[in-house]
DNA sequence: CCGTGACTTAAAGCCGGCTTGAAGTCAAGC
DNA sequence: GCTTGACTTCAAGCCGGCTTTAAGTCACGG
């Protein structure tokens, strides 16, 4: 059999997780992930780092930033593989921000297909546009940029 | 004839759209709004270029760029209030991206449940651990959880 | 006619999540 | 031992969607 090769370089993790090198160098900057070094400061990487990339850019799926997922990421053990329990725990809350995703996109969904109904886009008149109402606001896809809670959740 | 303001001020079109000033001077110049000017060089805003600010903020939320939401806008008359014909022709595009997203959501929820029930994250066998897909970014492409299973090695 | 606040511009800055580049070092095969 | 390619660090750049700043001008009420 061939030796499972215990300690991956920097390029074989990058390989088989499908994560650039300089995105893992950056996930280290970021706490995200660990490394140790060869005597001539290489990176080497325990095989459990493969789970914890696969862990971030699920996270990252899920709708998470980096920094939320380094939250998650310190519920979860380091180097054992993590129990069911483990993995429940922090499935169920990135299943409840899901769910709320796509509740938010629902009601987007309703407000557009009112505005067909009624033609408008009339400003005080319509739902959609309702400078009040910010929750409208935290839909869908780059809603960090849309200018309010960059640091985002205040749920 | 008309007892409304038939010019409106930066400011007041930002009071009265929500959207900042400087927002403003940046979507005219990405070519979404347009502005007449005074004789001293300030912009005077007609009255449609609420309903603009409007439908790009909606757009946004519906989760198109700043880009798409122009493509859109030249589908819409200029002047004149859209009749329901235009609306309806723009707003049932949206509503089907909106559907894609949260077609997209739905199949992130089922892998994350299916790994409640597998505990996994264990990289080949699990859905979401899907290498060589860049789905992370706010590209949000379907390929999310499409998937071609990772190159086949031990993990 | 003047003061003040709202306006003007261009350029730079910020955020997150990286990538790219430069300049240099390490590890492994022949 | 040498070559080659994979690695190292640090800094800067990029994208989208703005905001902020600086320095200056306009418009309106008194």
């Amino acid at each position: 059999m061939s030796a499972l090769p215990v300690r991956l370089t920097i390029g074989e993790l990058s390989d088989r997780s499908g994560v650039a090198a300089s995105a893992l160098r950056y996930y280290e900057s970021l706490g995200l992930i660990t490394a140790e070094r060869t005597a001539g400061g290489q990176r080497r990487y325990s095989r459990a780092m493969l789970r914890r990339v696969a862990f971030v850019r699920a996270a990252q799926i899920a709708g998470l930033s980096l920094e939320e997922a380094r939250e998650s990421l310190s519920r979860l053990p380091d180097e054992r593989t993590p129990t069911k329990a483990d993995w429940n725990a922090v499935s169920r809350s990135w299943i409840r921000r899901v769910d709320e995703r796509i509740a938010e996109l629902e009601r987007l969904k309703d407000t557009l297909n009112g505005c067909v109904g009624c033609g408008c886009l009339s400003l005080r008149t319509c739902n959609l546009y309702n400078p009040g109402d910010t929750a409208a606001g935290r839909g869908a896809g780059p809603r960090w940029m849309l200018g309010d809670p960059p640091p985002a959740r205040q749920s």
